[in-house]
RNA sequence: GGUCCGGUAGCUCAGUUGGAUAGAGCAUCAGCCUUCUAAGCUGAGGGUCAUUGGUUCGAAUCCAAUCCGGAUCACCA
């Protein structure tokens, strides 16, 4: 429990025993950091009692406050500040959770349980290349993965890949008409981007197409539906759903060129999957589910035998679910996969990573699956993020506005590269290290950019101002461990030394400012591990890591470690920082990013 | 128009179930490297928390209305 929680309890008793008969409800006991200008670590504020209680704040504050340091034995003394109950914690109790947590490397982790979750994460398109945009759902997902982990969650990472539909057709039909047998390996340009190429040339030839058969003198609306390219297409996805033989192995060799190039990304993103869905094989699903739902009745049908779900009741609209021809819709293959899913792993929770644009569509899929009384209804969470824009507005890939992710790694390195030239921190490393440590920064950079703003907050990313690798950055923070390192390292110690190494220390000698705000840092991180589960958001542990860091940074400044002012001292701010250095490195973890020992 | 999300310093963002004088980073300015890594530290300036009203000991936070921005409301996916 942390020590905020132990403190809330014992306020707690020490109301029901100092004021026997009058009922005080827990959720008014408000407990606190203590701001820094006043002397104490937490504050227990004394208003809410003031009525009930009949009495001046500051007496009910003295009287809590006597009882508090009389029986926890928590607390070293107290001080009232007009309402605010400032309580001191004993030196004791800090060297004591140093002395237990310091080299726990699964501080802040909770115990394995039996909760199944899967997070559904990335989820691309097979006709382009991966975007900028995509990044901010990887990195989300895949944190967000990790820290359920970190909770304790059976956790399982699912992909589902988009592989079928008109837009892939438009590719492929592209590469017919203008490829003239064209491969990877005979271009040398990666698969996801070479059928990304065709992709746009498909766009360029149907607006040409449109543009010839408007100025022949037919209506815009006409024109893109005669158009003879997209005809083309409709008429290829039509024999790709028959099952045509050449259709389907022309689509299974550019959707392999695809896929090759996505797990290079994924793999130089380093994020990875347990489970890929695709949709070629779900999209099918989700029919049975329609008809049980006519069965019971939640469901119904028109007379062209389109079937609707009704959701006015929710303050929604009238919905499709299979249109006239019997054949269905985008939501109608999602709720097969949603009890797919759900039947695959037994899960109790099922999260999508999905951009804020399908709120809608998420809604009504959960609601539906509710309707139709499917267990899976339940547990689904749609962790919904904002989407990523350049100040000109949204990337367009029709534009040809989107920043290619492949490209942003190479950038972000590239800048990685440059500014540790420029910082002339090179000496001491062998090419093979700077080439390790250059991607490590650049990839933290890129990741913690995307990481912590929170998920629901729609963000403007300026290519030309690039990325900052100063201040709230994950540079900052891999600068902060480094640092630590290289104390630990000029000591002789491991990174995470044994606990006997430490047994000699005591607290005759009373812990300084610069110290404790560290101390009560690290403290507080399983809570902020858990509340980043809890609300779903990483972005909690890359503002709680850059001020341990930032914390961090202040304290080394003001104490040495190594030369401290006695063997007493020396102990203690060793255990701090090697705790320090153990929590950044977990939390980044999570994030996916990596902290060097030395740059 | 209905529903949902957002509006906090010049810019990008924090701000725990309502708590003390609203905090960081960037940018600007002024300091700090014979001492464990200056990718750092210390300090200064910068605010009508969109607006108005309400709830109360206390509101950036809760409620109502209004204004602004965005998303969405397809027999598209």
């Amino acid at each position: 429990m942390t020590l905020a929680a132990q403190i809330r309890l014992a306020a707690e008793d020490a109301l029901k025993h100092l004021y026997p008969g009058i009922e005080i409800s827990p959720s008014s006991i408000t407990v606190n950091q203590t701001k820094p200008e006043f002397t104490g670590d937490y504050t227990l504020v004394l208003f809410p009692f003031v009525k009930q209680l009949r009495k001046k704040p500051d007496e009910i504050g003295n009287e809590i406050g006597k009882y508090l340091v009389e029986k926890t034995g928590l607390f070293a003394g107290y001080d009232i500040v007009s309402g605010f109950l400032n309580l001191t914690v004993k030196d004791a109790y800090w060297t004591n959770f140093l002395l237990n947590q310091f080299n726990n490397p699964h501080y802040g982790e909770k115990a394995k349980h039996d909760r199944r979750i899967m997070v559904e994460y990335s989820s691309p398109n097979t006709n382009k290349p991966l975007h900028f945009g995509h990044l901010r759902n990887i990195f989300l997902g895949y944190a967000m993965a990790e820290v359920l982990k970190a909770s304790g969650n059976q956790v399982v990472k699912a992909n589902l890949i988009n592989d079928r539909g008109i837009h892939i057709c438009k590719s492929m039909i592209a590469w017919q008409h203008f490829a003239e047998g064209d491969t990877p390996e005979r271009t040398g340009i990666k698969g996801d981007h070479l059928v990304g190429d065709y992709y746009v040339k498909f766009n360029d030839a149907y607006k040409q197409e449109v543009a010839r058969l408007t100025a022949e003198g037919l209506d815009e609306a006409t024109a893109e539906k005669e158009a003879p390219i997209m005809k083309e297409t409709q008429e290829m996805l039509r024999k790709w759903e028959a099952g045509d033989k050449e259709v389907r192995s022309l689509w299974e060799m550019m959707n392999g060129w695809v896929y090759k190039g996505f797990d290079e990304s994924y793999k130089r993103l380093g994020v990875d999957f347990d489970k890929m869905y695709y949709e070629s094989d779900t999209y099918l699903l989700g029919k049975k589910l329609v008809e049980q739902g006519l069965q019971k009745g939640v469901l119904y049908q028109k007379e062209d035998g389109s079937v609707w779900v009704d959701l006015t009741a929710d303050g929604l609209d009238h919905k499709l679910l299979l249109r006239g021809d019997g054949t269905s819709v985008y939501i109608t293959q999602d709720l097969g996969t949603a009890k797919l899913k759900y039947n695959d792993y037994k899960l109790d929770q099922s999260v999508y990573v999905i951009a804020d644009e399908q709120n809608y569509h998420m809604q009504v899929l959960k609601l539906i699956l509710k309707k139709i009384g499917e267990p899976c209804a339940d547990g689904i969470y749609h962790l919904s993020y904002g989407m990523v824009e350049l100040p000109t507005g949204r990337m367009k890939s029709r534009e040809g506005t989107v920043v290619d992710a492949d490209d942003m790694m190479d950038e972000m390195i590239a800048l990685a590269k440059e500014q540790t030239e420029q910082a002339g921190k090179t000496e001491g490393f062998s090419q093979e290290e700077l080439d390790k440590l250059y991607e490590t920064i650049g990839m933290g950079a890129l990741k913690f950019y995307l990481l912590r703003v929170d998920p629901k907050k729609k963000m403007i990313f300026d290519p030309k101002e690039s990325i900052d690798l100063h201040g709230f950055t994950a540079t900052f923070i891999q600068y902060a461990h480094a640092r630590i390192c290289s104390i630990l390292r000029k000591e002789g110690m491991p990174l995470l030394p044994p606990n006997t190494k430490f047994q000699a220390l005591c607290c005759k000698e009373p812990i300084l400012p610069a110290e404790k705000k560290l101390v009560l840092a690290l403290e507080q991180y399983p809570a902020i591990l858990e509340a980043a589960a809890e609300e779903y958001n990483p972005s909690l542990l890359c503002n709680y890591s850059f001020q341990l860091a930032q914390l961090f940074n202040s304290f080394y400044d003001e104490h040495s470690i190594s030369k401290a002012e006695s063997p007493e001292k020396k102990e203690l701010r060793l255990m701090i920082i090697i705790m320090t250095a153990q929590i950044l490195r977990h939390a980044m973890h999570l994030l996916g990013i990596r902290l060097p020992e030395k740059m």
